[in-house]
DNA sequence: TGGTGCTCGGAAATCGCTTGCCGAGCGTAA
DNA sequence: TTACGCTCGGCAAGCGATTTCCGAGCACCA
């Protein structure tokens, strides 16, 4: 089924079938011939050929979302917040998955490209090695270059690309003044790899609000995951002195550092107290219930996307809300 | 950047250039003027036009997917393995939302047609209505005509379409057969909307399970939400029986019934028990740790995604596998 | 040396659609 | 009645690739 069939059917030109279909501005068409072609297309169930479309208009109608791991709620959160505003700008999202991978990344980039995205969200997990980044700021212009199109990264702003960003330092810092009014002194922060950005903004976040009222004792590494948080909390207890207070800087890794202290017998909030970050829906359960701070993610994946399509008026306010919560890891 | 730009600077004709870049078979390329190309691309940094391509070759690289929530985690997961099948497929995925909204799932089927995807996967959700379900039928049907591709439903095989699911029956039954082992008499099953077919399927197979070995004691219906499972549990809660076990038909609502226990002063599993489905690995740190059936959601994205490009060996055993994981819950 | 059969560039058709341009037809005003 | 200006179909030229087909050039054999 192809327009020149409903145009034959329908007893018109191309060019008609076409302005009556997508009601082409600045040109009408005689209603009784569109109404015509619009019975002919329904008729034939014909259904427009994107890809011609594309061609034929010189630009796509979609928008390319980069994630490292669709499993992993913080990611999914975003994306389905990028989904729906990319629903409500009538673009379609083709979705890539890059595994953490800078590689991967690169040549989702790339296939970006090729389809000519109108725009580019790639979500986090960017690294601070300056070789790297740099390989890909060139793809990513080449990208700009081809298409004219924006791109948005979540997370820290580290490339020469617009970004966004939850209220991490500031978020952190409420966190740690919050944990300081009730009491609590001394801090351990279970933070991601050291040059994973998003963490590094937390723990850097966390201490500046603990001031001189709060003492860092430990700050482990760990991967950015459930396991992650594990064994960083594992290894924290396995130290002499306990702090008052586990800061891990999201909250998979709390979840992980919570099941350590269980295994090793050590109990929350009595022993010691955790706290996370991102407040997360599905982990909400959670027994104790996780102290940690509420960050609106999926509004933060609306606002990437009106950031790469370059839209005009952008509420930015998702980056600037946050809220503390505490619940029963830190009582 | 186009491919004419290349030729050019290679000094080349079109044709030659389009052979050089995708090396055609049957056709060979002399060595030296292919470098040539290659080498003049990469200078321009040249990336093909995949709207082109498609339209070209007459058929595009994209494999639709449809889910209904990405923010549950049983849909990111398959999602998960829909796009890592995909990406082996070389596939470009295209991802569609559809909130559990049968209209939206029809316009972005019809959203996969336009596109031309090679192949189509739906992501559960399906309900019983028949009026509703055969329009959405004669839509994928027109979808499959159209383009000549497969598509793949996860979940109950209600429609006439390759369906995938992961062993629900089997995988409930065996999992009533475990708690009858451990005693359990009574029980309750908490299930989603009553034309939701996964969840009347589980609850079958738990009820078939069961034998006469086990009695019914209730059957509440809920969404299929940590909220539907709250809600159900306390109205459970606040009848004058209660059973020995509750089994919620997702770990989701079984993550829900889990709370309204807790805030209904209930103790689980001394007072009552509580088994879920799925085995959702954010939610394995539940406390207490939930009983439920381990099935491979990741795979069977990949099998679905399998079925949709009529790949010809196909492992099938994903929908087979199941495992009664047996935790705290249910202690 | 002439004929035959390859190999392999390049010209041109094609995919399905959009859109600039031309011109037919009609209404209106002088 | 003639001229002028609109409105609105349709022809045809693209968009950026792929692919068919043609023919030039060369090797090989008789």
């Amino acid at each position: 089924m192809t327009l020149s069939d409903v145009a034959k059917a329908a007893g018109v030109s191309l060019s008609t079938a076409s302005r009556a279909i997508n009601g082409s501005k600045d040109r009408t068409v005689n209603p009784e011939l569109r109404d015509r072609v619009l019975a002919a297309a329904a008729e034939l169930r014909y259904a427009p050929n994107a890809a011609a479309q594309a061609i034929a208009r010189g630009r796509s109608t979609t928008l390319s979302l980069i994630v490292h791991d669709l499993t992993d709620p913080y990611f999914s959160s975003i994306a389905a917040g990028v989904s729906r505003a990319a629903k409500a700008a009538g673009s379609t999202v083709i979705l890539g998955i890059a595994e953490h991978d800078l590689a991967q990344t690169m040549s989702l980039v790339e296939a970006a490209r090729s389809h000519r995205s109108q725009g580019l969200v790639i979500v986090g997990g960017l690294r601070a090695d300056t070789e790297l980044l740099s390989a890909l700021q060139s793809v990513i212009d080449d990208y700009r270059r081809a298409t004219g199109a924006g791109v948005a990264i979540v997370g820290q702003g580290v490339l020469d690309v617009a970004s966004v960003a939850p209220a991490n330092r500031e978020g952190a810092a409420a966190l740690a003044r919050a944990l300081v009014a009730r009491g609590n002194r001394t801090y351990a922060i279970l933070t991601g790899p050291s040059d994973h950005l998003t963490g590094r903004d937390r723990a850097e976040g966390f201490t500046e609000g603990l001031a001189d009222s709060g003492e860092i004792i430990a700050l482990i590494e760990g991967d950015f995951t459930r396991d992650g948080g594990y064994a960083a909390m594992t290894e924290l207890l396995s130290e002499a002195v306990r702090p008052d207070v586990v800061f891990a800087v999201n909250d998979v890794m709390a979840v992980g550092a919570l099941a350590a202290a269980r295994d090793a017998g050590v109990r929350v909030p009595e022993d010691v107290r955790v706290a996370g970050f991102d407040d997360i829906p599905t982990l909400r359960d959670i027994v104790p219930s996780l102290t940690t701070v509420r960050v609106p993610l999926e509004r933060i994946g609306e606002f990437a996307v009106s950031l790469a399509l370059g839209e005009d008026i952008t509420d930015e306010s998702a980056t600037q809300e946050y809220e503390v919560v505490l619940r029963d890891s830190t009582n």
